[in-house]
DNA sequence: GGTGTCTGTATTGCATTATGATACAGATCG
DNA sequence: CGATCTGTATCATAATGCAATACAGACACC
């Protein structure tokens, strides 16, 4: 491990993060010599690393099998977030209301580098497990969300957003041309809003419009995933697209350019 | 700060954490002389380890008012939770359908220590913004959802927490008796469901079933929030609690005497 | 039922690393 | 324009986290 920076950098404290960022969808519950393997530190390291954050109640760890879980700790770092992003307290009463009326799953994200985060999410219908939890992260050009979000901030940022971004193929059908994506922002940047299909679960669309700020920067966008069978074109535009744009212009703080 | 523990524990990891939990509901963004009063730590620990926090992505740091702020990171690790915990990914799409079915707002709850965690939330109304956000934390005795699962733990359990157990008065009706408390756990055992009203909302009712693990005792609660005002004590019995039973049930890993 | 190889746990001497005093700088205030 | 807050940077000291050990229990494999 390099050092990353000298004096005011507390390397023992990075350790500790990477113990807890070991922890995935799919690494749910981690042996000592698990840790030892997914974070590359000495075993010494992670005994004495995972036990503290076991006595300071970050990890849980199972008596028979010895294995480390996440603890509750981690929902209520969550819970911490909620209240310290202010647009949380804005969004969440409207975006009730909007899944109330729609009967859809309605979702807040934000950007996050280049990934979008989904801060909020309100299921109405079964689906896809990881499309009902929030924190999760995708990649921000391969979104709906994320290119209306980008969308906003001009020309120059979206293009370099489109060619350096990162890209995963989640269906047979994700989009991987970077030129296509870099049209579909454009496209968004006209119209306000943006929808995408079979990105990340066949049969899913996405309809997303942006939250302006003051500025008129997205500062975050309301997302609705609905089923390709029970929704076409044309009752998407009617449908879901103005309310849906409402919903975020009542959730910006400054009223521009509707 | 008295050494906790020699040889494996590291120390400065702790101090870390404490950090990250000095942030909360009504502390979302910190200077560093805040970090410094509220963790009792030294200044220039304080510098060291926000700066590593910051680092490594755990604080977001505001370029000019230089407070920290609880990041994105803090949400992904609800995700990896969610992950982690195997009551959720069960849970998940029949309280979804409860809820719609319903048409008011279903929780996921777990006991953690003395106080329940609501896990997941499905809000289907406006409501206290407080009462829309996974990862909250309430004395466990003062709740429905904690009540009905500390009352498939047998007596001797349940009338050490309504005795030791904290209380804190969120509402002029809210219970403080614990004599009184007790009696509404032992209720819940026998009925297999609970019952609150004004406990932490005015006007509020939570009903609450609890999610029986192989061994009987439960593992959580799905639990509804409605309104005084639109239900009353029969149409909660006839209509909300048999739905929500067989949620919970159904939920249940193994099926015990119903 | 031994024998080998996995675990997780405990101990110890050494030097790396975190420490906290200090000094500097840029605000905001009176 | 001093005074007092901030946040930032530097540095010598020793305390603290380090990694090499050795130990113990579980499992599997002949």
């Amino acid at each position: 491990m390099e050092k990353k920076q000298n004096t005011l950098f507390v390397g023992a404290l990075a350790k500790g993060l990477k113990l807890l960022r070991a922890f995935d969808e799919s690494h749910t519950d981690l042996s000592l010599s698990d840790l030892v393997q997914r974070t590359g530190l000495d075993k010494s390291a992670v005994q004495r690393l995972a036990n503290t954050l076991h006595v300071e109640g970050m990890l849980d760890k199972d008596p028979v099998t010895r294995r480390f879980r996440p603890s509750h700790a981690w929902l209520q770092m969550a819970y911490a977030y909620y209240w310290s992003d202010p647009l949380i307290a804005r969004a969440m009463p409207r975006l009730i209301e909007l899944s109330q009326h729609l009967g859809e799953t309605v979702n807040l994200a934000e950007l996050s580098g280049d990934h979008i985060v989904y801060v909020t999410r309100l299921p109405c219908k079964r689906t896809q497990f990881a499309a009902t939890l929030p924190g999760r992260r995708l990649p921000a050009i391969s979104t709906a969300a994320g290119r209306v979000i980008l969308s906003t901030f001009g020309r120059d940022e979206w293009e370099q957003a489109a060619r350096t971004g990162p890209l995963i193929s989640m269906t047979p059908r994700t989009m991987l041309d970077r030129a296509d994506i870099e049209a579909l922002i454009e496209k968004a940047a006209g119209e306000g809003y943006s929808v995408s299909r079979d990105q990340m679960i066949l049969n899913e669309i996405a309809v997303a419009a942006p939250i302006r700020g003051m500025d008129g920067r997205a500062v975050g966008a309301v997302q609705c995933s609905i089923s390709a069978h029970t929704w076409d074109e044309d009752s998407i535009a009617t449908q879901i697209v103005p309310l849906l744009q409402d919903t975020a212009n009542s959730i910006s703080p400054g009223a521009f350019r509707s």
